[in-house]
DNA sequence: CTGAAAGCGCTTACAG
DNA sequence: CTGAAAGCGCTTACAG
């Protein structure tokens, strides 16, 4: 910038102006100092810029998801994306694998890069760590999950609805024993998929049987071993429901490797890629993930905007899509061997 | 860090030693800094750290892809993101959607953020424009794509030898109408898959037929369409061969709903979710994208280390998965009319 | 080993 | 409208 100045003969300060552009410079100097900029090649430093002007603003946010290959939220990121792209902002996005010490070390790297503001999928316990970075003026929005300890704003799922509405979807098919397969239920999202299955069960008065219940299942392959076991019990469930895309597409394997996929039904959440190619369709409770990256950004924007409301909770509802795996109807039970009085 | 000083009693020089922990300091200083720094919740702000630090590194570097919910290129990026973890370094991630006015957009916003690197699908006819910011000191590397009009290190798939085993595949399994669907010329990726295709026909003495060949294929639906057409067509192909992942994708849908999903041979190019699942199974010349985004920041990194060697191409090789779809047979010409003299 | 001082590249009151 | 000067939060020669 000295060099631009030096060559078009005017100040520092002139430079600057020009260069952002508001404030009113006399055209002939402005023209000066666009062809130094152009001779020179010159490009600003925002980092710089950031650091020096008083809002502080870097046009940076970070992201922080469980994954950003898992298809779930590279969508939530593409969402995120959009909309920090119409006000010219950029994100870092990172992986923190479920992993509570890197969620930890992930916000304070971003921090620590002047991001205006994080929007996190929560994994940790407590993210009252963030407290301290709020009161520099970092600004957060929560994701698929609410934070813990902490009073900020989130853009959630409605995970226990869709979880009964899968589930009641199951029963209208006269399906009593109906398996649930989940992630870890320190997950808000697997706890609350639970719940909404235990309640769809109870409100068709379905006991809950613990042993159709196989949680913990981090990726496809715990939840393929997870499902050959329940196919494989005495006592087998008639249909499954699978809490997430991972755990879908693990019992999917399970089911074909069986056979079973004509005979067992399905309905899993989260939608995934070819569900409606193969045989039968996938029936699926679909979330919105770019709609959830839109939200949450949104809210983060209306944030650094200087919107100092209460923080708010936005619920993104699930839609049902029937495709046949969720539609099979229990088969005979094939000689069941009492296992429960009733 | 003034507040840090004041409180530990010392200079500033003796705070940001104790912080890099890169000079000797004496233990009882260093205590007194490191209490300071607890009690007032002080975080280091990077971002001038680099500004004033010799080496100027800000510990970020920006990885521009064609859409970062695209699966293919979020395995990239989470390829990239492992390799820039282990070194501490957060990575900044954005979509050009294919859009060369975007890339440059892109480039320039996240040079001027100052990072160390830049990791880039390049879908620009020249990147000549990077030429300045290189200068500057920025590292660059290229992936998916080598750059044009830019010596830069590159890492790419063999695209055309994949295609090359993808045709000749099905030539083995007697076909002679394949069908080639694509994505725009203009993509390297795309001409070079179309190029391996029509050099394994040419070996195989197979006249390549233009009318077999549909490009520009941008999305699923456009593929769609394609295929819709190519299997309507008088003397329709008996084998498809789709350029990527969306076309498969698209092709599939296109053969289900003509029922010819267990007729029509399809070897695609690219892995996707579920392909053995499918009935067929899809058979797929399957790239490695993680290794792709390993490849490609090691080679970033080897530079901001200091490497100052020649430009490197690196080629990852593609490897064929049989599983049905690329086995089936030509079906007999039903009723062909004699389109062309031979 | 420690501190006072200069300065990274920029913006912004403050005079003029 | 323009420029000289201060200063954002840091690091790094330079003396001591």
């Amino acid at each position: 910038m000295n060099d631009v100045a030096a060559l078009a003969g005017v100040s520092l300060a002139t430079v600057s102006r020009v260069i952002n552009g508001n404030a009113a410079v006399r055209p002939d100097l402005a023209r000066r100092v666009e062809s130094a900029v152009e001779a020179l090649g010159y490009r600003r430093d925002l980092t710089a810029s950031t650091l020096r002007r008083s809002d502080r603003a870097s046009a940076s946010i970070g992201l922080i998801i469980e994954d950003v290959a898992n298809p779930f939220f590279s969508t939530v990121h593409r969402g995120v994306e959009e909309v920090a792209r119409a006000r010219q902002v950029l994100t870092f996005a990172a992986s923190s694998d479920e992993e509570p010490e890197r969620e930890r070390e992930l916000a304070e790297a971003l921090a620590a890069r002047g991001v205006d503001g994080l929007v996190i999928v929560p994994c940790s316990r407590d993210q009252g760590y963030l407290l301290r970075d709020r009161q520099n003026g970092l600004q957060l929005v929560f994701v698929d999950r609410p934070p813990r300890f902490l009073d900020a704003d989130a853009v959630v799922s409605d995970s226990a609805g869709g979880a009964r509405a899968a589930v009641e979807h199951l029963v209208a098919a006269g399906h009593r024993r109906i398996a649930f397969l989940g992630d870890r239920p320190a997950v808000f999202t697997a706890a609350e998929r639970r719940r909404g299955y235990r309640e769809a069960l109870a409100a068709a008065s379905i006991e809950v049987d613990e042993g159709l219940e196989r949680v913990g299942l981090v990726d496809g392959d715990a939840a393929r071993a997870a499902a050959l076991e329940l196919l494989a019990a005495p006592a087998p469930p008639t249909a499954l429901f699978t809490g997430q895309n991972l755990i879908t597409i693990g019992a999917l394997h399970a089911l074909r490797e069986r056979g079973l996929q004509h005979t067992v039904a399905l309905v899993g959440f989260d939608d995934i890629v070819l569900a409606d190619v193969v045989e039968p369709g996938i029936t699926v409770v679909a979330q919105d993930p770019r709609a959830l990256g839109h939200q949450a950004a949104e809210l983060l924007f209306s944030r650094l905007d200087g919107n100092a409301g209460d923080s708010r909770l936005v619920v993104v509802p699930t839609t049902l899509i029937a495709r046949g795996s969720g539609e099979i109807p229990p088969a005979r039970e094939s000689a069941p061997r009492a296992r429960r009085r009733r």
